[in-house]
DNA sequence: CTGAATCCGGCCAGATACTG
DNA sequence: CAGTATCTGGCCGGATTCAG
């Protein structure tokens, strides 16, 4: 992607492709990008306790690979949620530590989760009695 | 995948997949697996605004598919999130509506959409930031 | 230890056509 | 209008390997 390349006969693909963000949620699609995904969330929750290094935050997140948690705090750290420092030590350390913005995160996450909590039961209790009974519309 | 299948010699994989699910966030995956979808959050703000049939719904949200509505709706559906009437009319015609959980739903999203508000310039203004200067670990 | 790079399989979403 | 069925491509996530 040369910067200094401006519309050549590409038949123009489509600028504006399905932009449903007239109203109210603008942003919204954005935050859950970033908190929808698989492991975003946990990394904010295990940072919220405190600042971690790479390898902590790996042990402490069972089943993510260094691949998914590079990615993760890379996009974490492009959206100012978390800051990264590197201790020119041997061998290297880097601690990860949530930024202001970041900690605000993490207590939206924790409003997030104190709501599935609440209705977990219910959640699950409406999936069995849909799964059972097809029929029933409710 | 025959139910009566034990662990011939595929030497075990690991029957406990990754369980990241030990200390707070448990049913934090499944609401986010819920609302952190594409059109979920969506359809879930429209319907806040007042009950809706299938085709409002689409138009209401450009972009999504028949397909796609109507799994988002099933979805939420079989969460307890909205409710489901139909009107055995000609033209026949579906109305959707918000449960009360649904609604409890939709004013979590409303709490996430004020704090994307809230924080979109600052979360732009550090992306553009970031994708400048590569070096900068801020 | 902290990453980057590559390959690859699965799932999800879009497009399309068909039904009641 | 309200849905279902099928095909298909893309993207994401996992595993592995290489580098600083």
């Amino acid at each position: 992607m040369s910067p200094g390349h401006t519309a050549v006969t590409l038949q123009a693909l489509p600028p504006e492709p399905p932009g449903p963000c007239g109203e109210d949620h603008c942003g919204i699609r954005e935050v859950l990008d970033r908190i929808g995904d698989k492991w975003s969330v946990l990394v904010v929750v295990e940072l919220a306790k405190g600042p971690r290094r790479f390898r902590q935050l790996q042990r402490a997140i069972p089943g993510i690979s260094q691949r998914m948690l590079t990615l993760t705090t890379r996009r974490l750290g492009r959206d100012g949620m978390l800051e990264r420092t590197v201790f020119p030590t041997n061998p290297p350390q880097v601690e990860y530590r949530l930024s202001p913005m970041g900690a605000s995160l993490a207590g939206l996450v924790a409003d997030i989760a104190d709501w599935s909590r609440d209705h977990q039961e219910a959640i699950e209790a409406s999936r069995r009695a849909w799964d059972e009974e097809p029929a029933a519309d409710d």
